[in-house]
DNA sequence: ATTTAAAATTGATAAATATCACTTTTTCAA
DNA sequence: TTGAAAAAGTGATATTTATCAATTTTAAAT
């Protein structure tokens, strides 16, 4: 794998670094003290880009569309955060305003931190924060791989990449030996890749014509992955 | 200014928050100990993608090019560090691979701090451990920022605002009272913005028949601003 | 100042992507 | 189970962007 060559597969099926496993009992102690749970239904915002960021959410269990709306009201979906992942943490460690839209993408089960528990276990856990650096830098290196991505690759690569990232990311909803399909909205998955509803529609049609995936309803199966990273991976 | 809205101005002339501002004299001698400092002529690069990272870099004076490479050899520049900032320090702190190339757009002098003196500094530094996390928390944003644009916004959209953030870079070379020149090649500007340098050489034709800026040999000279601004704000 | 190689520019055309108007299918609540 | 409403899908067309093949201009070295 040619060091410059954009994107080596490992570095799409990318999950957040966790942040929080295998913390000292003592510190999760402390950022749990007035952790709450709440149940987001589908579609339900969880906070909105430059509201005052009150806390950190943990996702429990589901999945958590993280995205910014441009003037005219189109999404931009940045990162779908799955069970298990940390989100809103940018903001208190910076200006206190999140950076973007967070959203139930189904059924989601979210644990709010208030920020100055979480800002207390900080101070005293240098293992949280070294946590936090390396995730972040982690996040860095996927961010600008994304953003090249966006540059420099076409719809039709765009949507292969975006498919093999949400297949993994579809494997803990899978019972195990159960097919893995991909549920999501063409509009997501459009606001995903960066393009129109109909794009992303033409393009599935023509990866089902190459017996790549097919459909069930809105469900998508990927049938041959290694067809889908080649078309991702080159021109 | 809409909360919602992509990339309101003071988003757009992002520097690098300061991290070595003003710390304390014991952290900087820390981390100056086995410090070198080297010139770099235009072009010459100075770190590899996915070379060891075996140290971060200063740049006390200058220009320097972050950028990715795609398998057909065309670069994508990420970002533009100037004078006074840091870079290399995400390899450090997550992989120690540098995730992207960096390379001198202007004679630069360049220091050099081995990573063993910048994780020791780190390590007894909580004020450098908070700049750090405040930093890469803000580059976060900066970064969906760039995403969000490379994903919806037009060339023409884009180059404007890449205008408007170059623009503030070169300040800095501007002598004062004199007029503000961006100086860098089509090749490079093209990269900024995502597309082909043919691109970019018929829109700023266009933008110069709007009069909104003027040419001297490859030299841009913005002469209206606020009209750029409303290109780069508006679809 | 002159040469010359590199960079920039221009025009024509091809390819990719977006948009619009519409039909069909799916989902979900009554 | 069925009837809207929402979402998905399709085809035609417009617009944007990329590519190719030149020519012209600029910058650097002699």
């Amino acid at each position: 794998m040619s060091i410059t060559g954009l994107f080596p597969i490992d570095k799409w099926d990318f999950q957040s670094e966790s942040i929080l496993a295998d913390l000292p009992p003592a510190d999760l102690e402390m950022l749990s003290t007035h952790k709450t749970e709440q149940v987001y239904k589908k579609g339900d915002i969880i906070f909105r880009e430059g509201a005052y960021a009150a806390g950190i959410f943990f996702v429990v269990n589901g999945k958590v569309k993280k995205y910014k709306v441009n003037k005219e009201g189109k999404e931009q979906i940045i990162y779908v955060a799955n069970t298990g992942e940390l989100i809103g943490y940018h903001a208190i460690l910076s200006d206190d305003r999140y950076p973007d839209f967070a959203a139930a993408l189904e059924e989601s089960t979210i644990a709010f931190i208030p920020r100055e528990d979480f800002l207390k276990t900080l101070g005293q856990s240098s293992l949280l924060n070294n946590r936090l650096l390396k995730t972040l830098s982690h996040e860095f290196t996927v961010l600008i791989n994304s953003l090249t991505m966006f540059a420099q690759k076409s719809v039709r690569e765009r949507l292969a990449v975006q498919l093999i990232v949400l297949r993994e990311k579809y494997k803990m909803n899978a019972k195990p030996g159960m097919p893995i399909e991909i549920n999501m909205s063409r509009d997501d998955l459009a606001s995903l890749v960066g393009t129109a509803r109909e794009n992303v529609v033409r393009m599935l049609t023509e990866f089902k014509e190459e017996n790549i995936l097919q459909t069930r309803g809105r469900k998508i199966l990927i049938l041959d992955i290694n067809k889908l990273i080649r078309i991702a991976d080159y021109k």
